[in-house]
DNA sequence: AGTGTTAAGTGGTAAAAAGTGGGGTAAAGT
DNA sequence: ACTTTACCCCACTTTTTACCACTTAACACT
């Protein structure tokens, strides 16, 4: 299960430190895309594969076709150079508004890389929700 | 069953120790995570199985999207050292407000962790009131 | 009731690992 | 052939983690 905070820095050349804890679930090779809401995804093979199966369901309409086009289009086989970092594409970068402090959240299946103030802003303006959105996730255990 | 209360410090490195009452119940390996109401959960392995069960269930909008980052970005493996104590991560200290003091309380199922200070003023702000919280809770179980 | 012994909590230090930056080499393109 | 770019490797710095020792508190026995 994939989960926790890390921040790291991007370099000059594009290069991002993939969290050491991490790095064993990814395997040696995995995919980095484009995620929801801005920032990046990283998957390893076994989980894109599930991603991929559920996507090929989609029925062909324009949407499902530009959501995949969006999807694909900037997928990148990742590889970890020897000190455990991946080398982003250029469109990647742009796609996240990378600068140089990221930061790596494990969520259950994928990571997610977030540029810092991005992920700043998102934890601010949503921490306060999060109570309501739990009282209702318990709040139907207690009708069960 | 967790249950008591107990007070301990945490240090510059971010060390808590779990006293050591609890420590048995826990097991080896668990997990903190950002609670709700401004606390840290501690949950046994067994236990975060149920608690990640439900979140799974969750559909993939954005609302629930930001509901697994906020608690899984949060969460960490946690284990003890020689002495019986955790090593609490930045993001969970910022979020939780830990400063020297902290009250540690069992309820039930997970522990929690407390800022003395903030423990205290939900201890004062709502102890008149939790007889009346009680009769509504049970009034609406009845109606079940 | 006091003293001694044991367990629990706190703080510090040292060794190991992880992260970051820089430099060198190879390849490709002009 | 030379320049530029990209990739890989190495070394240094910072952070983390594990271990050790001391202090404090509790319990028991005399």
């Amino acid at each position: 299960m994939l989960m926790g905070e890390y921040h790291h820095s991007i370099d000059d050349k594009g290069r991002l430190t993939i969290p050491s804890k991490v790095r064993d679930e990814l395997g040696t090779n995995f995919i980095v895309t484009r995620g929801l809401d801005g920032c990046l995804y990283i998957y390893s093979e076994a989980e894109w594969q599930n991603v991929i199966a559920k996507y090929k369901e989609l029925p062909n309409i324009k949407d499902a076709r530009n959501f995949m086009r969006f999807f694909l289009s900037g997928a990148i086989n990742g590889e970890f150079d020897k000190q455990g970092r991946v080398k982003l594409s250029l469109p990647l970068i742009k796609y996240a508004k990378l600068k140089k402090e990221c930061v790596i959240i494990g969520v259950n299946d994928h990571l997610e890389v977030w540029d810092k103030e991005s992920w700043d802003t998102l934890l601010e303006t949503n921490v306060d929700d999060f109570t309501e959105i739990a009282d209702k996730l318990f709040d139907t255990r207690l009708n069960v």
